[in-house]
DNA sequence: GAGCATATGCCAACACCTGTTGACCTTGCG
DNA sequence: CGCAAGGTCAACAGGTGTTGGCATATGCTC
């Protein structure tokens, strides 16, 4: 898709445009984070972000493309599936801001929603096929454990709450695992 | 606190704008909500809006008002603690849009996160307190019930995912219940 | 019932902020 | 040198919360 010659002289630019909306949009959502900030933090003219990107949605179409890269269940052991599963959520909520954008951003946003479900729709529900028995109850599945993830995300590093943002990442993993363990495997309640 | 004599004659006007705020914010967000989509949908003029509480963020001040209700344990048989406590959860995100609203406003605005961490400070908490045996553990509790309840509740009623949205009721705390009641009564994981 | 004070409501405008655009310099490379 | 890419500046059109002035209608006092 992108034929332009590897090198510009601008790549800088644009990567810093890039970092700095990956910032803004983190910490301020859709309509918090405006061009100016973001040109401002990147240290370069507003028009800039627009003549690189577009417009405002499309460097945000740019900040926001998350792979979740959930591991394959052939290769975890049956006993080490929840521990494995929360841990790898856990690392990919703390690696960058993209997943805490997606979610500030698909509160208020239609279109940040939209996207939100396409994540859950192309990634998760699929990995719920592959892990769980009986395929149809996938959605139902990928759903449970997004809730029970989603809201423990939403609590640690969206609203930062206190008691969320201080338990240690291995408290949250010992009590998170067998719920999501239970999602993924048992058959009915 | 409230001194002015109880008829006035622009109470249903107040109360217009009152719903239609409630409306527009949890459908919106607080900075989604303008001050003319509130004041016309109540079919008024937006000075009034201003003139009757203050200032956008009075008008909000006035919306998010919300007590959790949280029932006696003492009330509740042990092996009935998940299934009512999820129950009455699902029943107060249904009644009106209160939490939702609070939970939008929440994610993108300073404030309303301060706001969000009040209810969970003063009624959670303290209802963790009245539940687990370790007053110590208080904090952790909520936070683990917490974290299982925005989740489902995100899904379900701000993002409306399909999948969350469309499960019944009754699936909901069939699943949710365990985890719940794991998370309050149990001394480790 | 008449007159008046006051509450109620609308209109127009304000100052500010937003995304976006076009004209204009400036730098670096062939 | 020439020319295109990189970057800045100022301005635009539109939307925001908020304010003051002006019309109206209500309810109280005589």
């Amino acid at each position: 898709m992108d034929v332009t010659p590897p090198h510009r002289r601008s790549d800088a630019t644009r990567a810093a445009i890039l970092e700095a909306a990956r910032d803004r949009f983190a910490q301020d959502g859709y309509d918090g984070a405006t061009v100016r900030a973001i040109a401002g933090q990147a240290g370069i003219d507003p028009s800039m972000v627009i003549r690189y990107f577009g417009s405002k949605e499309g460097l945000f179409a740019r900040v926001v493309d998350v792979a979740l890269d959930i591991p394959d269940p052939a290769r975890i052991p049956a006993e080490d599936l929840g521990r494995v599963l929360v841990t790898h959520f856990l690392e990919l909520w703390e690696r960058d801001g993209v997943l805490v954008t997606l979610l500030r951003v698909g509160v208020t946003n239609p279109a940040g929603a939209q996207r939100l479900r396409g994540v859950f729709r192309d990634q998760l529900v699929p990995a719920a096929e592959r892990f769980g028995h009986d395929p149809a109850d996938a959605p139902r599945r990928a759903t449970l454990v997004a809730s029970q993830i989603l809201g423990m995300a939403l609590l640690r590093y969206v609203l930062k709450f206190g008691p969320a943002a201080e338990m240690s990442r291995a408290d949250v993993v010992a009590w998170l695992a067998p719920t999501v363990e239970r999602y993924i495997t048992s058959p009915e309640p």
